[in-house]
RNA sequence: GCACCCAUAGCUCAGCUGGAUAGAGCAACGGACUUCUAAUCCGUAGGCCGCAGGUUCGAAUCCUGCUGGGUGUACCA
């Protein structure tokens, strides 16, 4: 928030020199305010005046010196020295701003304030923005793979919320296909193997013991009266039934909830399938070949060209791919992003091309592929296998590990990184278990505050406070990161990265600690204790708005 | 073979549209509990940012090539 006010000024102060003559406006929107690495160089820098003397030289115009430049800007920003203690020039003409301590203690102010709504955006964006995620087939429970796509698809759908965008979570699945064929066939030959008969389970059949439950909930409702149905529908039927059922709980459990489930079977009673063909060929871009249906991707930068539909009519998953993001375009969101896992990433050049094709801009559509993830026990690798059935689900993990921990270490690393769960760390509750370092941080806050409330010592009026009393350098660097919140929120929306806000608590609870191990919030100084628990109270409000935005709680006591 | 992702301290990883002297946690070593919760804190040590070029005032960051790992490359999804 501070930042932004800076911001404004510099941007002033800019235009105010192209009125006056001394540079052009080719520097616009290329200068950036950053926060320094070293102490020394201030709260914030910019290098406005670097890059308005390269633009200069690039645009043609006459160079000039960069510290020159400066100088001149240091001297336009006099009009705003209520901001500054100081200001310099640095390096190659880097311009360093100090704050005045005043400028940092009244964020504290806004901050009590807004309470829970401090970091969110005040209005909205009047932005559309549609969230596809786990999109997993009812064909099992859902794989810890699965359970990262979901943390991080729900945490981005937050993030976009609180940037003022208007969110919708869905699900894309399919119930047709090979698949939930052979899923049915399995589930009636473990039906028929619970009632002694004799059963042929499919070779590349799920073995999971999850099918022997549906099959036993058949016998229960049911009793033996399908054992000579050769049609596999009721078994897939429950099949789908039970395990939809199951993914809803296990995605309950982790506090998801999605606006729209959308079946892929919908394309195609819709005839939606085959419009989408038609189009391609009415513009050319499709062509038969070997009976089958190609989709002349090689027009949008691909080294080969792409089969829509199979020799036996059916079409391959790209089509029904396609003809899906193509609804998504009709809904008419601004934005559209997609979260998929690394597996996947060969359908996304083909979704893109075809909506491209079909005369949409395939810009709207942001792609996040996010690495895998490795379950590390006893310092070893857990090896999973998918096709026997021999992985551990999100259930079990959450049994293992709880909601909280869960959703803190899918978030721990960037999506495009491998994740590395490490199972002894996340069930342990010590120091090192970051989601406990955070989550304590709070808990300790509410304590002092509440301490203070047994004392008669409650944090009163703000307005009452003398601010001016924290001048400690561990309490200004606690209202800079305070100050920085809704910034980083912003930003991380932006470039959908929720394991920045993750950094960032870890980043706030360590700089906590330390303030509480040196300092004291209560003692016998009156008006310093009020200062001091107005900045509990601020560090508790941002502690607590970031661990609820990445759908954790906040524990009031530990 | 081709496409995408990754490569930063012993380990796991940050590093925001290129910025000034490279960051955190863990592990190692040495310290701090009659105190508002020690589930905490303080200190020490640790680096040709995979390699080689290029772009420029300036590169861990951008471009090219190479090496090593992951994923995909089907008329499977």
């Amino acid at each position: 928030m501070i930042k932004k006010r800076l911001q404004e000024c510099l941007e002033q102060c800019f235009n105010q020199g192209i009125r006056q003559g001394l540079w052009s406006d080719a520097a616009r929107n290329s200068y950036a305010v950053e926060i320094p690495k070293h102490e020394g160089q201030g709260d914030y820098a910019t290098n406005m005046a670097m890059v308005i003397s390269g633009r200069e030289k690039k645009a043609g115009n006459k160079k000039i010196n960069p510290r020159q430049i400066a100088e001149q800007l240091v001297e336009l920003l006099d009009a705003h020295s209520e901001l500054f203690a100081e200001i310099k020039i640095a390096g190659p003409g880097f311009i360093n701003f100090f704050m005045n301590p005043a400028v940092w203690q009244a964020v504290l102010p806004i901050v009590c304030a807004a309470g829970e709504s401090f970091g969110l955006v005040s209005e909205k964006n009047n932005k559309r923005v549609l969230v596809e995620f786990v999109s997993a087939n009812p064909t099992g429970p859902l794989s810890i793979g699965h359970g990262r796509q979901a943390v991080l698809g729900d945490t981005i759908s937050r993030l976009l919320e609180a940037a003022g965008y208007e969110v919708e979570r869905e699900y894309y699945y399919n119930d047709a296909g090979r698949q939930m064929r052979v899923l049915g066939e399995s589930v009636r030959a473990r039906y028929l193997e619970l009632l002694d008969l004799p059963a042929q389970f499919p070779e590349d059949g799920y073995q999971g013991e999850y099918i022997y439950d549906i099959a036993g909930e058949l016998i229960a409702e049911q009793g033996d009266k399908l054992k000579d149905v050769t049609d596999v529908t009721p078994f897939k039927e429950q099949a789908e039934r039970a395990i939809f059922k199951d993914i809803n709980a296990t995605l309950e459990r982790l506090g998801i909830h999605f606006d729209r489930y959308y079946n892929e079977h919908t394309l195609y009673e819709e005839g939606l399938i085959d419009d989408v063909v038609a189009r391609l060929r009415a513009k050319g871009l499709v062509y038969e070949k070997d009976n089958a249906v190609w989709f002349k991707t090689t027009e949008f930068g691909q080294n080969q060209d792409r089969v829509i539909i199979k020799s036996s009519g059916e079409p391959t998953y790209r089509l029904p791919d396609i003809a899906y993001h193509r609804e998504k375009f009709k809904r008419g969101y601004d934005w559209m992003v997609d979260i998929f896992g690394a597996d996947h990433i060969a359908t996304v050049p083909d979704v893109l091309a075809g909506v491209k094709a079909l005369g949409y801009d395939e810009t709207r559509v942001t792609v996040i592929l996010h690495q895998f993830v490795t379950l590390m026990r006893d310092g070893k690798q857990v090896k999973m296998s998918t096709r026997k059935a021999n992985f551990i689900t999100v259930d079990e993990l959450l049994d293992e590990v709880g909601q909280d921990v869960m959703r803190f270490f899918f978030l721990m690393r960037k999506a495009d990184s491998q994740l590395e769960f490490d199972l002894d760390l996340a069930t342990e509750q010590s120091k090192d278990n970051p989601v406990f370092y955070v989550q304590y941080g709070h808990a300790r806050l509410a304590s002092i505050l509440r301490k203070a409330d047994e004392q008669g010592q409650g944090p009163g009026k703000i307005s009452d406070v003398d601010l001016g009393l924290l001048t400690q350098p561990e309490e200004e660097n606690i209202l800079k990161a305070i100050a920085g919140y809704p910034a980083l929120v912003q930003q991380a929306a932006h470039d959908l990265a929720p394991h920045r806000i993750v950094f960032y608590l870890q980043e706030l609870a360590g700089l906590f600690h330390s303030y509480y191990n040196k300092h004291r919030f209560i003692s016998e100084d009156r008006k310093l204790t009020m200062a001091r628990l107005q900045l509990s109270r601020g560090l508790r409000i941002v502690l607590g708005n970031g661990l609820r935005l990445l759908g954790m709680t906040a524990p009031d006591s530990m």
